[in-house]
DNA sequence: GTTTAATCGGATAAAATAATCTGATTATTG
DNA sequence: CAATAATCAGATTATTTTATCCGATTAAAC
């Protein structure tokens, strides 16, 4: 099999954009987000529990307690969550899997797989929240 | 954790390139690539085995028997053995998960990320084993 | 023909990832 | 204050991936 991110951070990045989707502080249960999502419903509270920890989203226990986005959708971007959860190691590990694969021992597709990460990296950093709420709204619906 | 390629289809390219960078027609043997690549011997045995089911290797058995090339180097492409071991579904399906992303129910980086993909894949249908040769060659003696 | 060095195939073990269970805590609501 | 609905934390289970073991087979070399 071939995976880009985990499940863990694939779960991650629709849950967050799902509330980033919803009014400015707006509070989301985990129950309410695995419905939606079809994420089993431990699994996604696990996440979006490390995910608070790690200050992307902040939490209220109790009743109509749940989710909600700590800093304004404009200020989260995509790659903020892939490194809260996976990491950035991938955009620094050789995609063929050599050891060492830097520019002094560079494996052999070292060059062309390094611009393409490259891009991958700025893609992520460049998409925030708010510029895929729109997207994010039809997707949603369509599931 | 993150990955793009599994462990299987990693050490599988390095193994092929690694006979691509010999003279053609010479065998190798399992033992030889497992010492000289630094990966499980038995491990890679069975990689192996399964890319010679998929006509990129073939193996002679008994003594001095071994692993060489089915095919010249010209003729295989990296994208052969990602195909052989982990498929080709990556390059069809959901960077973030979503089920069914296609251009009717996009996900919200679907376009963006497609562009990517299609990079990604057609770099490794460029790339043919002979035109990575000599630095297949450089790598191998850093190891 | 016997020894030796290799692949082959099937079963098993270990490790990592994904998912679930359970009981406790917390805070709102009536 | 009692009932309810939520998060929280730790343990456990299930599944997949990675790795190993072992006996059988094959063919070259002596």
């Amino acid at each position: 099999m071939t995976v880009i991110f985990s499940k863990k951070c694939e779960y991650g990045m629709q849950a967050v954009l799902f509330l980033a989707a919803k009014e400015t502080g707006s509070v989301v249960s985990a129950e309410k987000i695995s419905q939606v999502l079809k994420i089993p419903r431990e699994f996604i509270s696990k996440i979006l529990q490390s995910l608070r920890d790690s200050g992307i989203i902040c939490s209220t226990k109790g009743k109509s307690g749940g989710f909600c986005l700590a800093k304004p959708s404009s200020e989260i971007k995509l790659i903020d969550i892939v490194e809260a959860i996976d990491g950035l190691e991938m955009f620094n590990s050789c995609v063929i899997g050599f050891p060492e694969c830097s520019p002094d021992t560079p494996c052999p597709v070292h060059d062309s797989w390094g611009a393409l990460r490259t891009q991958a990296y700025e893609m992520l950093s460049n998409e925030t929240l708010d510029k895929l709420k729109e997207k994010t709204l039809n997707k949603i619906q369509s599931l």
